[in-house]
DNA sequence: ATAATAGTTGACTGATTAGTCTAGACGGGT
DNA sequence: ACCCGTCTAGACTAATCAGTCAACTATTAT
């Protein structure tokens, strides 16, 4: 087998770095090609359209961060504090991202899953199917919470849906607003959305 | 001051339908204009750009539902039920579009201005005001709320973000996914985010 | 060394894009 | 009747788009 070449690799990181940061419409096969340092020859020698690069570009992306999500997810880790640490992780990657691009860049899975979902068959799949994966470390997140009598929740699929969708949104309003601020308080909209008992809160006006 | 044309109502309209059905990048002014039954020349009559257009559009859109949202969040209404109000309506609507388009469509503020929020910034400055407009509605019912104890809310205009949030979180889930249902537990949610008094949950198991 | 496979090149096509421009049609005020 | 400002018509441009293709190069297993 001749030549192995991380051609396949370059294409799915310049796709997904440009539509993160600007958008799916806006990304144009050349310009993926140009970033990727390829040849169009080369972007339809591996992907038959730019549908079907975005597709494996989410999912390409999904595999080198799974590793992150299991870790930060552990069962070793009491499951109020997954969250928090999830949380914290996501807004220092943001932070990064902003440092290097000058906008707050929100979630990729939502911006080119929204943009895209009522014409794209195949990268709306794909964004459907990596959601599901992720409400999944939530889902377990609060069935142990539940066990261990730190919240209520009868319905932790349910519950993790919401939490998600809360957070989803935060996201994306932290993207049109360019606030990475938005997302400071989430932790404890994530305890209310959960049901934590409040402790001490009245100490601030 | 010879004809009155309804051009451009008749673009705004249009530019809106197809943006909120699609999205901003796959609308061309070619298909705005047949859908209005207008010409290019009309078009660019009336608006300096797609970008201009897409603007007027947005506010157009907000001008007509204003009043309706007036309503909605009347004070003479018992605040949390303007919330209970609100979501029933924005659930219908969204109902009635999905029979005549197929599709659920979530909040075109969200959607648009997550698309072009980092390259247009006519457009991303038109969905940050509206949106800021729509979250008053949101805080004066949480501080009418907590003014009669309904909730506990020291602080009623972070709360509205994060509801407001929350709710946008939601509707971009039910986009992506195409289903409404996602919109049905909302109501619960929302109670949680805001703090309301849990009356009898632990009917079901 | 050579053949077969894996990957690369870049010119090309035809459709579509946003936006321009000139000529003229319409309709109310006088 | 006719003028003038509002609006419309639609051909046009130049750029850009996704996607095609046939010729080419590099690598490796034999």
């Amino acid at each position: 087998m001749p030549r192995v070449s991380d051609m396949k690799e370059r294409l799915t990181d310049a796709a997904l770095d440009l539509m993160w940061e600007n958008s799916y419409g806006t990304t144009s096969v050349d310009a993926i090609c140009e970033r990727a340092d390829a040849k169009k020859g080369s972007f339809y020698y591996f992907f038959k359209s730019k549908s079907a690069l975005t597709a494996a570009a989410l999912e390409a992306e999904w595999n080198k961060n799974k590793a992150n999500m299991d870790a930060l997810f552990s069962p070793t880790i009491p499951p109020l504090e997954r969250f928090d640490r999830y949380f914290d992780y996501v807004h220092d990657r943001l932070a990064e991202l902003e440092k290097e691009c000058g906008s707050t860049l929100g979630c990729p899975l939502l911006s080119i899953g929204s943009e895209v979902s009522t014409h794209d068959k195949v990268v709306r799949d794909t964004v459907d199917r990596i959601l599901d994966r992720k409400v999944k470390y939530f889902e377990s997140a609060i069935r142990d919470a539940h066990a261990q009598g730190f919240i209520v929740a009868p319905d932790p699929e349910a519950k993790a849906k919401a939490l998600f969708a809360c957070y989803h949104g935060t996201l994306a309003q932290a993207r049109i607003q360019n606030d990475l601020e938005l997302l400071r308080d989430f932790k404890q909209v994530a305890k209310d959305v959960l049901g934590v008992k409040r402790a001490a809160i009245a100490s601030s006006s």
